[in-house]
DNA sequence: ACCTGAACACCGTTCAAGT
DNA sequence: ACCTGAACACCGTTCAAGT
């Protein structure tokens, strides 16, 4: 006799965020999200193939959140603040997201804001090397930011400002 | 009655260096360790607090391998190249190496051939900021290469070479 | 002094049995 | 159809007992 569901993927992948917020990856289990969908761990895997694979979707749900803040930003200095005041702000949701666990076509939109704003800065030709350029120092900032790896002291804030004049300065001029 | 010591601090980090090579973070467990050095897992922790502090042994002796690399590089974009040369041969050291697991002593070390070059390059005042910007870029590109994440096509060399240049160009103009 | 067997808590995962 | 209890393999860690 067919039974009524008790949980969905939805309710799943959003428990997943809300645990990895709160407790960091480590603390994100099959025992923690099922116990918060009201449900034992064994039925997650009626919804999703494995932890791995629920890990990738919660990566994807965060990719589009990164999405939906950077397109709001109308020039690359704007960009990089708001990825920064994000990073900060979730900082296990940050370094999920840019794990390399998120599916192609999750990264693929969250890229688009730069994409977009790289292209109307130095052209067509260089906007995808431009914003590679734009991503890889973002995302290693951050990384290296919130993992405490800048312990040579100096003012953070400047460190960033600086990077980020040079950056904007060096892809203006062709 | 005392008896004689069957391994050594240095076998165990050596051991877990090796089989962080083979089989990633995840297949760096006590278990394994403790088998390649021909003991039983309790006693690692006659050495070693727990598996964290074991693992950031590991980390602080790839700094010290990123070290001897970098300081045979004589300008920024050879000391990019060596980066990544030793990255994508290694790239589950590199990115344990730059996880931030690794002691301050150990990632100031490794920072000196970089800070150096760019004090060269901008002079002491920018040092520090430059260094962070290059760094920065560095891991991030190497840690997005390694993990997949740039797939929207084009050349990822072309993309490492535009960047390397538009960089050593921002930091050569005050 | 160092090593080990036994034990415990915790995790991911499978599967037969329930409704 | 979905859910669960029981079970298994695996991991980190502790500790009393061995030498």
């Amino acid at each position: 006799m067919p039974t009524p569901s008790r949980t969905s993927l939805d309710s799943i992948v959003a428990a997943g965020r809300d645990i990895l917020s709160t407790d960091g990856l480590a603390g994100l289990t099959m025992q923690a999200v099922a116990q918060r969908v009201g449900v034992k761990p064994p039925s997650l895997y009626k919804r999703v193939q494995d932890r791995d694979a629920l890990v990738g979707l919660v990566a994807n749900a965060l990719a589009a959140e990164v999405e939906a803040i950077l397109n709001t930003a109308d020039s690359l200095p704007t960009l990089a603040r708001t990825m920064r005041d994000w990073a900060v702000a979730n900082p296990e949701a940050f370094s999920l997201a840019f794990s390399g666990r998120a599916s192609q076509e999750a990264m693929e939109a969250a890229s688009a804001p730069i994409l977009r704003l790289c292209a109307a800065t130095v052209g067509e030709r260089d906007a995808l090397a431009a914003a590679r350029l734009i991503t890889a120092w973002c995302a290693g900032f951050l990384t290296m930011e919130l993992a405490g790896a800048f312990r040579l002291g100096g003012d953070l804030d400047e460190s960033f400002d600086f990077a980020l004049e040079r950056l904007t300065a060096a892809l203006s001029v062709p």
